[in-house]
DNA sequence: ATGAAAGCGCTAACAT
DNA sequence: ATGTTAGCGCTTTCAT
């Protein structure tokens, strides 16, 4: 195995000065730095990072905390904060919180701590006390994006203003009567679920109307919870309502299937609103609300990156609310008359 | 930061005993390695994970490999992968090749050799000579899940079978003018969607009928894809088929989207199947050949445990086949006399 | 069964 | 700008 010590003979120089010229921290001469360059190359060096991190304290590794991976959500995340960690030579650990509950026990207990990673970065986790007095003791930036972690960095959505206009959309169209397929609260985060809750409330109180619970269904954001939070929304015509608002565009997904399954011309009997913007919404026509979930794992990245770099600034805590756009499609349209 | 040594000091013996207590590797009594265990609890050690690596040489990480991250299979690998590493005590470091070319390059060239894993899986990676001779030159245990790799341990599933048998079915119902919505090659793995198609054409040739070209239109395993593919398939009444197979669910949903679009009604006028039982195949009654990649990354995972515990027993090459199992739902039916 | 001590392959003071 | 050297926190012979 090719060492600093066999690139350093090879250059003519000490293992300091490779160590130096490679990672580009102390002054290292253009012309050594060359010299060392090709040694490196010509041996096919690479570092031993288990050896650099014991040295340095660094890892140049960051962990990933997901609830689950099976969403369009939490892939698209992790796929913006992976980019921009490879880009900066960082590598990733993913902990996937989605197994029973020892798993989750073991990866806040023993996994994080190992010392293996520069910073955390927590994807719409929600973390009981216990979990988040852990994420503190670990002395690391940590930066969640979604769900607003007490005294952590945040970066999300305003998910309600966002349900608020979409909702805001129905109502202008005339619509009065409309259902909400709200997601499960505790299953990403709880405080998401209720805002969004809040936003459609709003939405209609805005036009004098009072909020009926019998149209507010929850389900799991998959596609499946919202077809039969749909089948049992739609079935009876005299309770029937004339929209439906569904706090994920997976769950609209099963709320048009639903509507079809019901003989429901959409948007002609039904309209159906849905919030994301997901890769599959174009396709199927869905008026929804654009979030860019890669975008907000890019910006993730950067920031514990930044922090990383930089430990000695105060990381005040913040929540960096990124943009959502209103995007009208076809399935959605004024009531019946 | 409490390190083997507080631990040592506290339970009285040496911190050669301690590694030996908490690892498990050598002898102690067990009396001593109770007053070890009870004092790593006391002082809240964890191990310094850089630190036992750098002496000991293993790393108990596995890295992971993925060509990209939004689809249904590579979150469903991954999940059964983790799983079985959590309750290993294995991290996962998790290598997305989705980006540009630079960033697998600079996963191939720098990112693997790290020495910071143990074993490698490459999920389903259509890996060119060069990629895989890095691979091999990692000397490292690395299991292939659905891409085989020359000369590397692989799992899967028999693709030519799978396709054959839902085509089968679809012969059997007295389809005739059968159409394929096929994968892509390159983008996952090369053979996987030709595997398909010969299984597609050898089903045809079976009842006496010669594969028309013009009925196979490749998509890139998408919602969005097999949309596209199904529309120009479809559109033209006098060339349409009575059937389709599309290589994945997924694809299966947007010929399902586009069926719809012309008026088709499922199956009375067309008959859609699928390949991969997708969790919202059921929903849509799609029929389809399952096959289970949680499970799969399951296996994956402890082949290349077992490896890396005894890393001396000679690793012969091998294939695991995984079974696969024939769904009929309720998009299938005879073609209209 | 346990301890002493020599590394593992780097990095970071410190010195020049 | 470069070299010398002392660790980083464990694991693993080798003794006992």
């Amino acid at each position: 195995m090719v060492g600093i010590n066999d690139v350093a003979a090879l250059a003519g120089v000490s293992s300091a000065t490779v160590s130096r010229a490679l990672s580009g921290r102390g002054a290292v001469s253009a012309a050594t730095r060359e010299r060392v360059e090709r040694a490196a190359e010509e041996l096919a060096y690479v570092i031993s990072s288990d050896a650099s991190s014991l040295a340095s304290g660094r890892t140049r590794n960051i962990g990933v905390i997901v609830p689950y991976l099976g969403r369009w959500y939490y892939t698209e995340v992790l796929s913006g904060v992976q980019s921009v960690l490879v880009s900066q030579g960082f590598d990733l650990t993913l902990f996937n919180l989605g197994g029973d509950a020892g798993e989750r026990r073991q990866i806040f207990e023993q996994f994080l701590f190992r010392r293996r990673v520069d910073a955390a970065i927590a994807v719409s986790v929600e973390v009981d006390d216990d979990e988040i007095s852990r994420l503190h003791a670990l002395r690391k930036p940590v930066v969640c994006v979604g769900g607003p972690i007490e005294g952590l960095r945040t970066l999300g959505i305003d998910d309600l203003d966002a349900a608020h206009r979409v909702v805001e959309h129905l109502t202008a169209l005339g619509h009065r009567r409309i259902a909400h397929v709200a997601g499960l609260p505790g299953l990403r985060d709880f405080r998401m679920p209720m805002n969004r809750q809040h936003g459609y409330e709003q939405a209609l109180r805005d036009v004098g109307v009072e909020p009926d619970p019998a149209l507010t269904r929850t389900a799991d954001f998959s596609v499946r919870g919202g077809h039969a939070a749909a089948r049992s929304l739609l079935e009876d015509p005299a309770t029937r309502p004339t929209a439906v608002f569904a706090s994920s565009d997976e769950m609209a997904f099963g709320v048009l299937i639903a509507a079809r399954e019901l003989g429901l011309s959409v948007p002609g009997d039904l309209s159906v609103a849905g919030f994301d913007d997901h890769e599959n919404a174009g396709i199927v026509g869905l008026t929804t609300i654009a979030q860019d979930p890669q975008q907000m794992g890019r910006r993730a990245a950067e920031l514990v990156l930044a922090q990383v770099e930089s430990p000695d600034e105060p990381a005040h805590s913040m929540n960096l609310v990124m943009p959502t756009r209103f995007v009208e499609r076809t399935t959605t349209a004024p009531p019946r008359a």
